[in-house]
RNA sequence: GGAGAGAUGGCCGAGUGGUCGAAGGCGCUCCCCUGCUAAGGGAGUAUAGGGUCAAAAGCUCUAUCGAGGGUUCGAAUCCCUCUCUCUCCGCCA
């Protein structure tokens, strides 16, 4: 077993697993996931008999267990009655225990199948199959030669990775004076363009949630490598890899009015990662860190609405880095390059000029009805009549410390000091360069 | 951390072992009456899952009274554990 307490929320519509599963399973192929069909079917079949055969026994003992009052309010003899049930109560604890198992096989089973791609995402095994939709800038030729981040930071120790790696280990960076200054500056500047220029209602969250939580949202029970863990007694709680793990599941168990959709929420919070995955990559300086800022943005919106929240929260993204003066792409992820829940997503790329080459800063996704439907995230469709699930969408706008990155090595100057983007200055006290 | 109180349907609020999925009220929906921005009468009004059905509707079964477990033929009601909320005390940025 898993050790989680596994919600039996399956993360696809059950219509999808029990209708054209060989249709299903092809489109989860695409994206790297193998469903088992001969065996989830023949849970699925053991789960239908056992179901029915318990049911059945507990209409049986309700329906005796009835008569059983009726014949005693009238003062009958029920000794005959009791003898009926007798037995039943243990063939029941037996059949219900079969059915939990059943259903607990068969959660975990769907707890692990990510979401299906939209129709639009082009097919590829990894990031060689994205397709770039758009650039943005141009890419400032340089007349001296350039320095990477770590370089223009260590001059005058405002990048410090072995006092990071001193207090806590690899992955880790302490930021000080005028660049610790220009990456608060960074999260300020982007928190209010959101929530004063694009309609976000500004979040603080909490960075250490709960089990269910995490599940919400996709990260559990599948990722648990990927987070930091907190143990207080036998309390297990996890760090947030990103905002959007509290921003999304604040509509989880809710049904909410349609007149509140769209709901756009931003938080600017620090985010933890393991990065179990990445032992080899991105070692050098602040790039891939596990502890790290990112302003996110979170839309719940009507099924319907959700494409075009999509593209309008990528660009919501993409006026970052525009007033910033930063040259980007805007990439569109293959299936085989998306994360679990996503059905669709953009990802913004940034120029580096020491790498000489686009890095990933933002990454916005459409997850449908997928974390809703885990979250049982709902709203009042007025049409239908119904409870319908929502959609929920995510998005960085943008990550903190890649963004002070970019500032740093896109502004520098020959002498290693660095400009201050004009959209800055007013939370830099109007400074224009820092040396 | 200590002491106490509580958690019932969209909301308020009854219900301490048996025809309780749950009285009553409010709200909402539909209908009727009323020449009317008032009042009255009637009906309806939870969610999820299974089965049936081509499908929808319908029908039917099951589960759900904070969560999980227990006792019992039978639990909203009794017992245990947990979570959360409120009040008071202590501590604290």
């Amino acid at each position: 077993m898993s050790g989680f307490p596994l919600r039996n929320r399956p993360m696809l519509d059950p219509a999808l697993l029990r209708g054209d599963i060989s249709e299903t399973a092809r489109q989860l192929a695409s994206r790297g996931y193998d469903l088992d069909i001969a065996t989830f079917e023949a849970l699925e079949a053991e789960r239908k008999r056992v179901q029915g055969e318990t049911q059945e026994l507990q209409h049986r003992r309700n329906t005796r267990s009835k008569a059983i009052g009726i014949a005693k309010g009238k003062g009958e003899d029920v000794s005959a009655l009791l003898a009926e049930v007798a037995g039943l109560g243990d063939a029941l604890k037996v059949n219900e225990q079969r059915l939990a198992d059943i259903q607990a096989r068969i959660a975990e089973i769907s707890l692990g199948i990510p979401n299906l791609p939209d129709a639009t995402v082009p097919v590829g095994t990894d990031e060689a199959g994205n397709l770039e939709q758009h650039r943005w800038g141009t890419p400032r030729s340089f007349d001296f030669d350039v320095q990477d981040h770590v370089a223009l930071g260590s001059r005058r120790g405002w990048l410090d990775g072995d006092a990071g790696a001193k207090l806590s280990g690899t992955r880790f960076t302490v930021l000080r004076g005028e660049l610790a200054r220009l990456h608060r500056a960074l999260a300020q500047f982007m928190l209010d363009l959101h929530t004063a220029e694009h309609g976000y209602l500004e979040c603080n969250v909490p960075l250490i949630v709960n089990v269910q939580t995490m599940q919400g949202t996709g990260q559990l029970p599948k990722f648990e490598e990927d987070l930091f863990a907190t143990q207080v007694g036998d309390t297990r709680r996890y760090l947030i890899p990103t905002a959007e793990v509290a921003l999304t599941n604040l509509v989880a168990d809710e049904i909410v009015d349609a007149d509140s959709l769209p709901r756009r929420l931003a938080a600017h919070s620090l985010c933890f990662r393991a990065e179990a995955g990445a032992y080899g990559r991105d070692t050098r300086g602040m790039i891939r860190q596990h502890q790290f800022e990112k302003v996110e943005l979170v839309s719940i919106t009507r099924p319907e609405d959700s494409v075009d929240e999509h593209e309008r929260m990528t660009r919501c993204a993409e006026v970052v880095l525009e007033k910033l003066g930063l040259p980007y792409r805007r990439m569109l992820l293959c299936t085989g390059d998306m994360g679990f829940s996503a059905a669709r997503t953009y990802d913004l790329e940034v120029w580096l000029p020491s790498q000489q080459t686009f890095r990933e800063i933002s990454s916005c996704s459409n997850c449908t009805d997928f974390q809703a439907r885990r979250m049982q995230a709902r709203w009042k469709n007025p049409q239908a009549g119904r409870n319908e699930l929502v959609h929920t969408l995510n998005g960085s706008g943008v990550a903190v410390g890649r963004a002070l990155i970019a500032v740093m090595e896109n502004y520098q100057h020959a002498d290693g000091s660095i400009g201050v983007p004009q959209a800055l200055r007013p939370y830099m006290g109007g400074v224009e360069r820092i040396a």
